[in-house]
DNA sequence: CAAATTTTTGACCGGATGGACAAACGTTAG
DNA sequence: CTAACGTTTGTCCATCCGGTCAAAAATTTG
């Protein structure tokens, strides 16, 4: 499938980490397009000829990055097993993925980017492993339906609907401070979005005691 | 505060609206900076500089179409009042909603496109009319929360859950579809989703006879 | 019809950007 | 020390892109 990996010196794997590391803060707030070498570069602390020996194209980082981004992006959801109680399952999940987003909120971003614009690289990647890994879940939550431990819905919808609301705190961060104020938008938002998400996911807003 | 609408003809007045539908489109899938005048104007069925002639600048473009957009974009929200019942009331919002990312997905990706990369051009907007309009309606929902009408929980980031869930089929819509498949990804995945987050934020997940 | 005004276009400009290249520099092994 | 190899950089190039300009074409006005 892959080709083999090129032997490397210990200089050059370290290099091209830091190209990495540059180029996620870079990609990741400009977009591909709008990010360039240069920029890429003297945020490494190197000449833009020099990255071009470690990378040949701008491209090649990108394609880099975003391999391993989404590696360690499905590892939450990977992790979701039914040995556990569902509804715990379920909430470290979450907690999980919220997690995420506060840790890796350019990894977010490059990726939000990515599927904003198309998904013009990585189509194969969503249909084929993302897809598969998402119905092999989904028939653990529906085992869940059926054995009564968790309301019947649509499974599918369920996740997405935890993807939009965790990773809506990396890629739409700024808003969402801004309409916080500095008085909430601190670094207790992502307790407060913790808290509201698993009242929200596993308990819904209805009363109990009905009162409408 | 605003200059002086200019005296526009009729031709004036067409064309803009031709290359304003033209830039939604371009801008919204490739990013401000990943979109070209060129682009544009040949979307628009007409030279780069018979563009100019009636936008002077890329700048002035995207500027006009946000402007607009804003405006619809948070209609829905306006609209939010405490007149009706509650659960009523929220379950159209989030209809609403989701009719806007069902019918102006540009829209949407537009202004996530805008988020993404910092908001660098409506920042103010964002910590003046929306924070207000948003504190406006969090003290309405704090009242039915008071009235012991809906449980009690954080309006603001059930707001912010709200915009994450509906915006995500029209920002993530390629995503959604491969992850569906072509047999659930049809038109029908808007109805999916409506009844789904009708559930979610109506009832939650927990069951309400307790197995678990 | 003719003058005045608006609209359209081809040609052009300057700066940014992705990338190539060869020469210089540094490091390591024999 | 020196040859070989790995690393770094200054310079250069072709293309793209936002924007200008003057002149042509079309339209409106008197």
């Amino acid at each position: 499938m892959n080709a083999p990996a090129p032997r490397r010196t210990r200089i050059q794997q370290e290099k091209r980490e830091l190209i990495l590391e540059a180029a996620l803060e870079v990609f990741s707030t400009h977009g591909f397009r709008g990010a360039t070498i240069d920029q890429i570069a003297e945020a490494a602390g190197m000449s833009k000829p020099n990255l071009l020996y470690y990378f040949r194209r701008k491209e090649e980082i990108h394609e880099t990055l975003i391999q391993r981004l989404l590696d360690t992006w499905l590892g939450p959801l990977r992790e979701l097993d039914d040995v556990g109680d569902p509804l715990t399952e379920l909430r470290s999940y979450i907690r999980r993925k919220l997690e995420m987003a506060r840790d890796y909120p350019r990894e977010s971003r490059l990726f939000a980017n990515e599927i904003l614009q198309g998904a013009p690289r990585i189509m194969p990647l969503l249909e084929g492993e993302l897809k598969s890994l998402v119905e092999e879940k989904v028939a653990i939550i529906k085992g869940w339906m059926r054995a009564g431990k968790i309301v019947r819905t649509d499974p599918r919808h369920l996740i997405f609907s935890i993807w939009a609301t965790t990773q809506h705190y990396a890629d739409f961060d700024v808003q969402v401070r801004a309409v916080l104020g500095p008085d909430l938008g601190g670094d207790g938002r992502f307790e407060d979005a913790a808290r509201f998400l698993e009242q929200l996911f596993l308990d819904g807003l209805k009363p109990k005691t009905d009162a409408n």
